[in-house]
DNA sequence: AGCCTACCTGGGTC
DNA sequence: AGACCCAGGTAGG
């Protein structure tokens, strides 16, 4: 098998919306690119994950993709080793390994067809049909009239190592900047994947890299800002917690003993606890309440005519058990729905006024 | 318990 | 040109 070679994967495009699913500001790994010699004229995404370099895009019934590069030692790989869903029949290749070849020059997969299948199963969530998801959650004239054209947008089921430390650097900041953040984090202290025209490609570094003392000042000098602390904090006190254990305890809390877990780390407060419970501990009932789904709460989801003044751990409560009680078991699913609409209408009107002025100008 | 303020930075507005 | 505002928040008072 060979990494040029693209794989198809049956998908309908009424269970997945690449484009949104991956840039919508649930991973912040994605970015839409092709290499040189690509010659078809739709969209493809590029992007880490499993410790492989992917590359997607999508046909009427298929999702199509390939693995440009992987790492040839995936022990940190936290689909095998902190979930451990997926037993890996690891291809042996005995004439390679005596070989000194770099990665670069590897085009044959290390794996079966089926571990990566089994990847991308896990990754977006295939077990869940979203066509059945979206009929029950449009019962609400909220989500009916925001799903037509935002549909089959997946939550992912993401590195939680890589998932936390993203949402430390979310907070206060746009995702491009935060996107900036996670590939300043990957390319000082993730192992290097491969090399695509030029453009190094990192994994996310695990969690004891971070730990040093020294760290703190070098994310400062990279521009992270008052996260710097939050970053190298979390990671010891992840560390000190047992480290990929936790997260595997964690995950198997209950939600609220989840979140309330979660919270205890430096510079993880209740929203970040909630994307991460999300996102990356299989709690799908979490609600992470932020500016926008405030304000998506206060007009279609809590009694009208409330004064608020503040976001209080009581509202925050409130917000997401609101949501909780409208969409059940995958509230945090549909909650991921109706906020990428609102953050897609926030960045069109945006785009608008500015046009209207660039207008006025003339 | 609720409310306030400081916190880094980069991009946009006026 | 140079304040000022804001962005998927959190810690500490």
């Amino acid at each position: 098998m060979n990494r040029k070679i693209w794989q198809k994967l049956k998908c309908s495009q009424s269970e997945l919306q690449l484009k949104v699913s991956l840039t919508g500001g649930q991973s912040f790994r994605w970015k839409i690119g092709s290499l040189p010699e690509d010659n078809f004229i739709d969209e493809s995404y590029i992007g880490v994950m499993g410790n492989c370099v992917w590359q997607f895009r999508q046909t009427e019934n298929d999702l199509l993709y390939r693995v440009l590069g992987e790492l040839k030692n995936d022990s940190s790989n936290y689909y095998n080793q902190v979930r451990m869903k997926i037993s890996i029949p690891t291809v042996v290749d005995k004439k390679k390994s005596k070989k000194k070849t770099s990665v670069m020059d590897d085009t044959k997969l290390f794996h079966s067809l089926d571990y990566y299948e089994s990847l991308l199963r896990a990754y977006f969530r295939f077990d869940v049909n979203l066509s059945e998801c979206y009929a029950e959650w449009s019962k609400h004239p909220h989500f009916k009239t925001e799903s037509d054209k935002f549909y089959a947008i997946r939550v992912l089921d993401q590195d939680p190592v890589e998932n936390l430390f993203s949402f430390i650097c979310s907070q206060n900041n746009h995702i491009s900047r935060i996107s900036s953040l996670v590939e300043k984090l990957c390319k000082n202290y993730g192992p290097k994947i491969c090399d695509l025209n030029g453009v190094a490609y990192h994994a996310f570094p695990n969690f004891d890299e971070l730990m040093d003392a020294k760290v703190e000042q070098e994310l400062r000098n990279e521009s992270f800002g008052y996260r710097a602390k939050f970053i190298q904090r979390a990671a010891v006190e992840i560390n000190d917690k047992g480290g990929l254990d936790w997260f595997q305890k964690v995950q198997n809390m209950s939600y609220k003993d989840a979140h309330a877990e979660l919270v205890t780390l430096t510079g993880i407060g209740p929203k970040v606890a909630d994307c991460i419970c999300l996102m990356s501990l299989n709690h799908l009932e979490a609600i992470p309440v932020d500016t926008h789904v405030l304000k998506l709460a206060t007009e279609h989801y809590l009694p009208k005519g409330r004064e608020i003044k503040s976001m209080t751990p009581k509202l925050y409560n409130e917000i997401g058990d609101a949501f909780r009680q409208v969409y059940g078991p995958l509230s945090g699913w549909a909650q991921t729905v109706l906020f990428c609409a609102d953050l897609v209408k926030f960045k069109e009107g945006k785009s608008k006024e500015n046009g209207a002025k660039k207008k006025r100008k003339k």
